[in-house]
RNA sequence: GGGCGCCUAGCUCAGUUGGUCAGAGCAUUUGGUUUACACCCAAAAGGUCGUGGGUUCGAGCCCCCCGGCGCCCACCA
């Protein structure tokens, strides 16, 4: 060969390691334009619809790995389905995230022009973040896309579309009609921050180290004082009454009597409620009914004033007093305690750890605040949706999810929907300006219905972000029209998201889909694990902890990454994630590239791979008949672990099969063959080779897209201008074709029985440090007739294992001088191995040997010689401790019959 | 105050319905340029499955107690 001729074929020839940069763009742009992601409106002949919708990210979003976990899922359950013949439809989308988006946007705004909402005007405002949104908006949704992701994306929708919005509001009017939505005056949630009100999912609790500080409120008749016990100085300007227990004898003879409120001077009742408990503090607390939910239901009973002293960015105002008006409520706390000092009303101050509810997006303590919100009366949606779980219609993974959704759903408060924020979706309400008059519509009223003057003004807040998300399923096809797309995909196959929303999310979807539906929205909701770092802490901005995956993905690859999170993501249990490990994938990836480099090097693709129709078992070696079978065993198992979203069991299914079975057995056991002499033999061989390597690089495709399909196309076993995206799903061989191939549990259990005598061999080279590379003369004494004739049924295979420049098939066969012995059920191997061979040596390893057996067998002597035990137990369980007793006694025999020749020589 | 999850080899974790179930990967040790892969091959060492009881012929696997860790829910100021 020329060196011209020899550089040709080097590039010709698959690079040593597998690179999947070029691999992964050129194929995800290949699907894309293909138009394989996309499924149409209208149903397909012959193919049921699987649809998927993907809980929305955050339009501003980036993707995490929270996200790369979450949707590697989804995708592997679109791909699977897809194979398995369904009619895929995996519906991306972003959602507009009303404070988060908000925040973001006013921040950005703050810092670049040192500018508030306020100052550009709600208008002028909203363009900014419509900006906001075009310019960054894309960007998760791009990211999505360098991870493999199947999504139809001419289907891709924002909460915020015209559609979506049109759903919101029909949604809002239909529920206001039956009497579900209604406007309350109550105590809310309220962020600082954000100045808006929040449902109480929104607010998170953090255990605090605060103080429980002791305030004397002296009688107004100067007969002494109460002392009462408050976590919240500051709010003492609005306390309106002191409350203790009915029956706490302490305070019997006081109830009714005038308190002088310090600082303010103001007269308050020292009242009786049954809300107070009589063990905590000293008994008496005081009641401030605008700043305290509790103190507000108690003020209504009592009919106690409401002094509202707080502004909405958490400011004390003029009701306060003049002295704290305008300060901040932290600060005013220590200048009210220093007041209470400084007049002798402090009593005391106790250490006290609580907790304290923060604003889930402003991550600032909420503030209890009196005000008119909108509310979505949560129990007749609850009960139907609670019961679709209940009843199985709607199924959990991990199941026990069940009972934090019947617990949340059992115990449902009335959802505060409003928000007075701006980017949202308005509320379609307007109250007539003259006689107050409230219309619900999607379009303002000209004039008003009842007073007939035209000046009907809108709401001013916008609706919960989560009051669109819980129309995702249907609102995406175009509810609330009747549209072709709705009546395909929904309802939804499979949901797959974080347990963190199984309130804000899933049970909402449900309630909703079931009331405008009339049908559950998904079938399985899976619930996915939480990734942390390698200690075990959250992933999180702060603590930047958080790998970009799109590092990742650079580093070591899409496949890569997806297989390692998948390999190292246990059902339901929280994940500790560090990017070494994504050596895992990236190794497995580089192993399969090699199996078809190795192919490649060995001839053409076998025309007939497809199938193994035709062959029958005397075509097959025993090797053959073992990788079929266990083939198949791989094919029957992943496919029940996929369809029942055991996504880890079928990575470690798959990596066993390819790597410790197909690589580290089948395909050395080929070699001999591939350089051998007999062509027919060989044909079959890479028959059997292709049809493995077309079967399992389907099963693996739904983890690992892109390798897959790049060595799909290396091998031919689809047109380039096809994919193995649009192949079909491998299913079992039936029972009588795996027999007429001679491929059934007793071949395969004949096989690994040779494999384990192989590898003591081996071990028993390694105890001597003599190289697999080296060949060694060998005696293998079969233990017994049907051992002896599936040894010699393939000789040259066994001989290319144990890598022997002579083998004798004898039984019967004893040591004769130096030889080691490796003792194994199938056989006795007997390696002469004179001037290396060390007499103490081997009788130590038989005698350890001899040691374990003997233990083994005394166990199983000891069950079976318990009454109760042969009596109570199974028969086959009975008869299986027999076998292995007899195995076991036989096999020490020949370990003593070692030992005896050892003796000897 | 309720509820849930976890505690298995040095590390990260598998162990479906109780009957070799004591496993994998990484790390460690030893040997290795065999017809793909050092992102590799062969072999070895390593755990009384958190503690203590119980059920059972038999328990990581079922039940109870205790101890650690974590999460969720809950209006004692």
């Amino acid at each position: 060969m020329s060196e011209a001729e020899q550089k040709m074929s080097e590039e010709q020839m698959m690079a040593k390691a597998y690179d999947p940069a070029e691999v992964e763009k050129k194929w995800y742009a290949a699907w894309e334009s293909r138009g394989y992601f996309h499924a149409g409106d209208a149903p397909v002949e012959g193919k049921t619809p699987y649809t998927i919708v993907i809980p929305p990210p955050n339009v501003t979003g980036q993707l995490t790995m929270g996200h790369v976990l979450n949707n590697t899922l989804q995708d592997i359950l679109i791909r699977f389905e897809k194979l398995r013949g369904r009619d895929c439809c995996w519906l991306p989308g972003t959602d507009h995230a009303g404070i988060a988006t908000q925040t973001k946007v006013e921040a950005a705004l703050r810092k670049e022009e040192n500018l508030t909402r306020y100052d550009l005007g709600r208008e002028r405002f909203l363009e900014r973040v419509w900006a906001w949104k075009e310019k960054y908006g894309g960007k998760i949704i791009r990211q999505l896309r360098t991870l493999g992701c199947s999504c139809d994306w001419e289907r891709e929708r924002f909460t915020m579309d015209a559609g979506l919005s049109e759903a919101v509001q029909e949604c809002f009017i239909r529920l206001y009609n039956r009497g579900l939505i209604y406007k309350g005056h109550r105590i809310i949630n309220w962020c600082p921050k954000s100045r808006t009100a929040l449902s109480d999912e929104e607010v998170i609790y953090k255990e605090e180290r605060g103080h429980l500080w002791h305030f004397r409120y002296p009688y107004a008749d100067g007969s002494g004082y109460v002392v009462v016990a408050t976590t919240r100085p500051e709010t003492m300007m609005g306390d309106t009454a002191v409350a203790v227990n009915p029956t706490d004898e302490r305070y019997t003879d006081k109830v009714g009597k005038k308190l002088i409120l310090p600082i303010v001077g103001r007269e308050i009742e020292l009242v009786a409620d049954d809300y107070v408990e009589k063990d905590f503090g000293t008994g008496a607390v005081k009641i401030t009914p605008a700043h305290d939910p509790n103190d507000y239901e108690l003020g209504l009973r009592h009919g106690l004033e409401v002094i509202n002293i707080m502004n909405d960015d958490g400011t004390m105002n003029e009701l306060a007093g003049a002295e704290f008006a305008g300060m901040d409520r932290y600060a005013c706390r220590k200048a009210v305690v220093a007041k209470m000092e400084e007049l002798g009303f402090l009593d005391h101050i106790e250490d006290y750890t609580h907790q304290v509810g923060y604003s889930e997006r402003g991550d600032v303590p909420v503030e209890p605040r009196l005000s008119d919100q909108w509310f979505v009366r949560m129990g007749p949606l609850a009960e139907p949706a609670l019961r679709a779980v209940e009843e199985g219609r709607i199924r959990f993974y991990p199941e026990r999810w069940v009972k934090t959704y019947r617990h949340w759903m059992e115990n449902i408060k009335d959802w505060c929907i409003s928000r007075q924020l701006w980017w949202g979706h308005r509320i379609p309400a307007y109250t007539c300006a003259e006689c107050g008059e409230l219309v619900v519509s999607k379009t303002a009223p000209s004039a008003c219905p009842k007073c007939g003057c035209a000046r009907m003004v809108q709401e001013e807040d916008v609706l919960d972000t989560w009051f669109s998300s819980w129309l995702w399923p249907f609102s995406t096809f175009g509810w609330p029209q009747d549209t072709e797309a709705l009546r395909k995909f929904y309802p939804t196959q499979s949901l797959v998201t974080g347990p963190d929303i199984i309130f804000f999310w899933v049970a909402r979807m449900i309630m909703a889909g079931l009331e405008f539906m009339g049908d559950i929205p998904f079938r399985d909701v899976y619930f996915t694990s939480i990734i942390r770092d390698d200690k075990g802490r959250k992933m999180s901005k702060s603590l930047n902890n958080s790998p970009d995956p799109l590092d990742v993905i650079a580093e070591y690859g899409a496949d890569a990454l997806r297989f390692t999170i998948i390999y190292i993501a246990p059902i339901g249990q929280d994940i500790k994630y560090a990017n070494k490990m994504c050596e895992i994938g990236r190794n497995f990836a580089n192993k399969i590239w090699n199996v078809v480099r190795f192919r490649q090097s060995k001839g053409a693709t076998s025309a007939d791979w497809a199938t193994l129709d035709g062959l029958t078992a005397a075509d097959l070696r025993p090797d053959d008949q073992w990788i079929i079978a266990s083939l198949n065993d791989t094919v029957r198992e992943a496919t029940e672990e996929l369809a029942s979203f055991r996504f880890n069991d079928v990575s470690k299914t798959l990596y066993d099969f390819i790597w410790n079975k197909f690589c580290d057995w089948y395909l050395e056991s080929c070699k001999p063959v591939f350089g051998g002499s007999e062509s027919e033999r060989e044909a079959t061989v890479l028959r059997v080779f292709d049809y493995c390597l077309a079967t399992f690089l389907r099963l693996l495709h739904p983890v690992m897209p892109f390798v897959t399909d790049e060595l799909y196309h290396q091998m031919g076993f689809c047109a380039e201008d096809d994919s193995i995206m649009r192949a079909s799903w491998p299913v079992c061989l039936s029972a009588e074709t795996l027999a007429a191939l001679g491929a059934d549990a007793q071949a395969e259990a004949l096989c690994d029985a040779r494999n384990t005598l192989i590898s003591n061999v081996r071990a028993v080279r390694s105890s001597y440090n003599i190289p697999n590379s080296r060949a060694l003369e060998m005696v293998i004494a079969p233990s017994d007739a049907a051992s002896e004739a599936f040894l010699r049924r393939d000789v040259t295979t066994l001989q290319s294992f144990l890598n022997c420049s002579s083998l004798e098939i004898r039984s019967g066969s004893k040591p004769e001088g130096p030889c080691a012995t490796a003792v194994s059920d199938m056989a006795t191997a007997i390696i002469p191995l004179a001037g290396i061979i060390d007499f103490a040596a081997e009788r130590a390893r038989l005698g350890k040997q001899e040691a374990e057996l003997t233990k083994y067998i005394d166990s199983v002597a000891r069950k079976l010689s318990n009454e109760k035990f042969v009596s109570k137990a199974p028969a086959a369980v009975v008869e299986a401790e027999r076998q292995k007793q007899a195995e076991a006694e036989q096999k020490l025999a020949r370990v003593r019959e070692q030992l005896v020749a050892f003796a000897e020589g």
